[in-house]
DNA sequence: TTCAAATACCCCCATTTATGTGATTGAATA
DNA sequence: TATTCAATCACATAAATGGGGGTATTTGAA
């Protein structure tokens, strides 16, 4: 039996919902909420497997709901439920420990298969938000390959750069002298065309060097 | 009719792929090939809509076959079909612009599923990789909330700081002197606990500040 | 064999940072 | 009203950094 709380603002939803799900074999609504005011409570008390989470909500939205749920308990699976697949809204969602993300269009049966899913430890998402999911990740790229030429020598310095190493910490660190830290950091900079220790640091991020 | 290329070294595999993809109403597998040592001239003659991957090949493997079709291609739906769902081969896929990944135990039906979805813009994920897929969102988490408290001028300053900028150069940015921003970069450090640019640069990235 | 790259080291010196110890102003708040 | 606090500026000083010159050894590829 799979035991469920839903938060939905909308009253004819959220008795659709309730309605759909409780009459369910194998599911159990503990209890429908217009907003999640007193999630911590409400969680703790009912203990769900799944959480249904509408993002729109007046008073406590989703969002700070789903943050309120993780702060204490990072075991229930936590399905979003919206209307808009928006990039930012999913974005945020999946950064705070959402389970899945799914739109209010899904049809009743893939509704239930997918907090069937979601009690089980998987991650139902409509495909359009897998996709820009997926986007998010390619867009979060590595310029393919792209390490600068680096030597190894040159990526061990720039590790620890990267930790707020010192010259001479660094030299401590990789029992070489300081100037030949000095001449190492010199070439990482011609490589990265950059010239400061911050710039290094940054770049090493944002390519992923480190 | 969805035009497919298949990328398999087992012959069995590759075999019994193309005919149940093949036999099906409204699909069609233009070549299935042992590896991709061919693969950008193979997909740009053949023009298909999905390609079929799989990671594990002898020879050129998935992953280089993945940039390298993502190189001269970007239209063609990818998708990854491999044994395990191990996070490193799903990060690297995903980072490259795959479309999709789904396991090799996938059933028939659910395969021609995904690729139906693949090839209408979706992204198909066997359950247990989407869960993983999320929760390396989760793990590149921001300590919710957690902006050190740094007032609006001190952001300033340390986005000025992520961009490499000198204390004199921040000075100039900001209209204020360099003890000013000295001032500033002191309290930042104070909050951030560091003490050091590359520090603060380092941490900003990593806790999302910028 | 020759040559380029990587590695390691050295010196000099101007600039930048980090740190400390102050002060003043104005806005918010208790 | 008194107090706190962010934001601004000041002066001093030691340490670290960045940029400019070098040299020597090793190693692997042409």
């Amino acid at each position: 039996m799979i035991k469920v709380l839903l938060y939905e603002d909308n009253p004819q939803l959220r008795e659709g919902l309730t309605m759909l799900i409780d009459g369910s074999e194998g599911f159990n609504v503990l209890g429908a909420f217009k907003n999640c005011s007193n999630i911590a409570f409400e969680v703790s008390s009912y203990k769900p497997d799944v959480i249904l989470m509408d993002i729109d909500m007046p008073g406590v939205n989703g969002l700070e709901g789903l943050r309120i749920v993780r702060q204490q308990n990072t075991d229930v699976s936590i399905l979003m439920l919206t209307v808009f697949d928006d990039n930012k809204n999913i974005f945020e969602a999946l950064q705070n420990g959402a389970n899945g993300y799914i739109l209010k269009k899904t049809p009743p049966a893939k509704l239930l298969e997918y907090i069937q899913e979601a009690a089980t430890g998987g991650a139902p998402m409509t495909a359009s938000v897998a996709a820009q999911v997926l986007k998010m990740f390619s867009q979060i790229n590595i310029p393919a390959g792209n390490d600068y030429n680096l030597s190894e020598r040159e990526k061990q310095v720039l590790q620890l750069l990267v930790k707020g190493y010192s010259y001479k910490m660094i030299a401590a660190e990789m029992f070489i002298a300081m100037d030949t830290v000095r001449s190492h950091i010199k070439k990482i900079y011609e490589k990265l065309h950059v010239n400061s220790k911050s710039e290094a640091v940054a770049k090493a991020f944002r390519d992923r060097i480190v």
